[in-house]
DNA sequence: GCCCTAATTGATATATTGTATCTGTCACTT
DNA sequence: AAGTGACAGATACAATATATCAATTAGGGC
């Protein structure tokens, strides 16, 4: 998420905030922070731990949960289940419609790209949904797979 | 999984056990047997609560996971990272390779559906993933969407 | 058959991820 | 200033998973 400018996204976030009548408070900025900040997925643990980090202030991960319960509702950040980690949404400050993303996840180190997959791709796999009486599939889409790094270094078999 | 011989699949298993210089257990039997015969997918714990029931057997959690973890090595198994759960392999008793599945989980219910991609939709998954220097995507996806149940009882929107 | 070795299981502890619930506090509205 | 509802604190606990070491069991050579 560093390619992004941290006030854009922060101020982006911060109107959403007010006009869905929500208050963007110093819990909140918080861990909105951190996730911006963060070039990798982070567990809601990571979250609290970097949020204490050299400070004062005392994160309890329970708030993390609560927090980022209410960011996956307004969009502000995806949960990828398969490494029960949290990224900051690449679009918050974009005005156009983002509700698809699609994640490639390593299987060895859990390291994550986002991806975008061509129109084709996505019709595909929505096509073979229906076919098994799946109505919709998720907009987010996870997959896991294997980065170059692990690749080269282990031989390892990718799990599952 | 019920609609593969439950001998069948049991007999393979032992088959491939031994070409693997692996011993075919009686704990191993009773997990591959409640997998065998489980319609749903199956957390670890419900999968030694359904060794346990009913019986004077004790299956600790422990010795299913460590299992599993076997039976993933020799692809008798799925793990479903989304769902944190595990289904048989619909294919522990075919020749041919099976390296290749594709699993439907609904976000609401967990329900879980195999399907078949077609070779196209596959072959877009790779060549994005390659863009994104992920040289190879794990043969198993899983893909989270929503069932024709949970769309036509509750209007709730597909968690993340 | 007996012993040796390695595979398997038992048993216990602990880590990680997440939910439930109730209470206290703070900010906005009137 | 008081009331209301959103937000945070605190605690307990559930669910999923890993680590470790000891005890047992099965199979192979003698």
């Amino acid at each position: 998420m560093s390619m992004v400018d941290y006030e854009t996204v922060m101020s982006a976030a911060e109107q959403k905030c007010i006009q869905g009548g929500i208050r963007f408070t110093k819990r909140r900025k918080q861990v909105l922070s951190v996730l911006i900040e963060a070039d990798v997925a982070l567990s809601a643990y990571e979250i609290a731990e970097r949020c204490n980090a050299g400070s004062d202030s005392n994160m309890p991960a329970m708030s993390v949960y609560r927090i980022l319960d209410l960011f996956q509702e307004q969009n502000f950040i995806h949960k990828l289940e398969i490494a029960n980690k949290y990224v900051c949404c690449a679009h918050i400050s974009c005005s156009h419609e983002h509700d698809k993303s699609q994640f490639l996840i390593c299987g060895s180190c859990r390291h994550v790209e986002e991806i975008n997959l061509c129109e084709d791709a996505v019709k595909a796999l929505q096509t073979a949904a229906s076919a098994a009486g799946f109505s919709a599939i998720s907009p987010q889409l996870e997959i896991k797979g294997r980065c170059a790094q692990c690749e080269h270094s282990e031989g390892k078999a990718i799990t599952s």
